[in-house]
DNA sequence: CTGACTGCAAATAGTTTGCATGACG
DNA sequence: CGTCATGCAAACTATTTGCAGTCAG
């Protein structure tokens, strides 16, 4: 999904496009890695845009309830990190070593889901799942 | 897995029991809910245990670290919540409503896993799996 | 005995809120 | 123009660290 794609997105769902959002917005489609709010905001000041992180946090909430961008935990520390702009159901398979993020998207759980929803009454809604590992790269770098 | 088995793997490890310990893991021991630090600090309060927030974090992170407890990520603060002792390989169904945690064991996501592996080049070490819905009771309660 | 453990206080990190100002639509 | 958005400062929450005293093994 790019930057474009996004900003329609928002202004059909009646949000205003400021340029602190679009800075945003740009940051995070521009980037293949996971990010941090704290990422975003230092990022946006490397290239001089004027902004308060107070406006990342808010933005980032806000993209967020519109499904524009999605939520990771990483490793020990349980902090979100966000990834680039989806829209669509995936997951990611995340580097303990580097970092580095692949998404996938078909994660064969109906069935399971549906077991489970049988077993426990429980009506599923989402889910969350993450496979944690070493990156090629890493395996060659690291003993 | 109980109180006791606790105690006994601890010890195994090297680890010192202290009464503090022995309170902290009665307490998780003894709940079916996902706690977090605060909420164990406050039970072992209300019990009269004296002991420190400070004694309960560091148990918390030794536990965690001799796999003895588990993380589990609720809503979208993704503030860890710490369930009862596992030991053994699970995974959480959680209630949004209530809070109400179920366990399950057989993911079936080896397949999966395998697939990534071939795909990515990525060694697999662990995976994180939650489902987040409604229960039972709460789909009854609420409209 | 002695190193591991505790607990206070203070530091740190991350995030949220109040409020006056500013600008998108 | 009105309303929503920004950004500072300050509040707040969660967690970590320094350090002196304490205790399990």
């Amino acid at each position: 999904m790019t930057g474009k794609a996004i900003a329609a997105e928002l202004r059909k769902n009646g949000f205003k496009l400021t340029p602190q959002r679009r800075a945003i917005i740009e940051v995070i489609s521009a980037s293949r890695e996971h990010l941090t709010p704290a990422d975003i905001y230092s990022r946006l000041r490397e290239k001089n845009e004027g902004i308060g992180l107070v406006t990342v946090y808010r933005t980032l909430e806000m993209l967020q309830e519109n499904g524009l961008l999605c939520e990771i935990h990483i490793g020990d520390s349980c902090r979100s990190y966000l990834t680039r702009v989806g829209g669509y159901h995936h997951h990611h398979l995340v580097c303990d070593v580097c970092g580095k993020v692949v998404d996938f998207s078909d994660c064969e759980l109906d069935k399971l889901e549906n077991r489970l929803t049988r077993e426990t009454g429980f009506k599923i809604n989402r889910h969350l799942l993450e496979f944690m590992g070493r990156c090629n790269k890493c395996r060659q770098t690291e003993v």
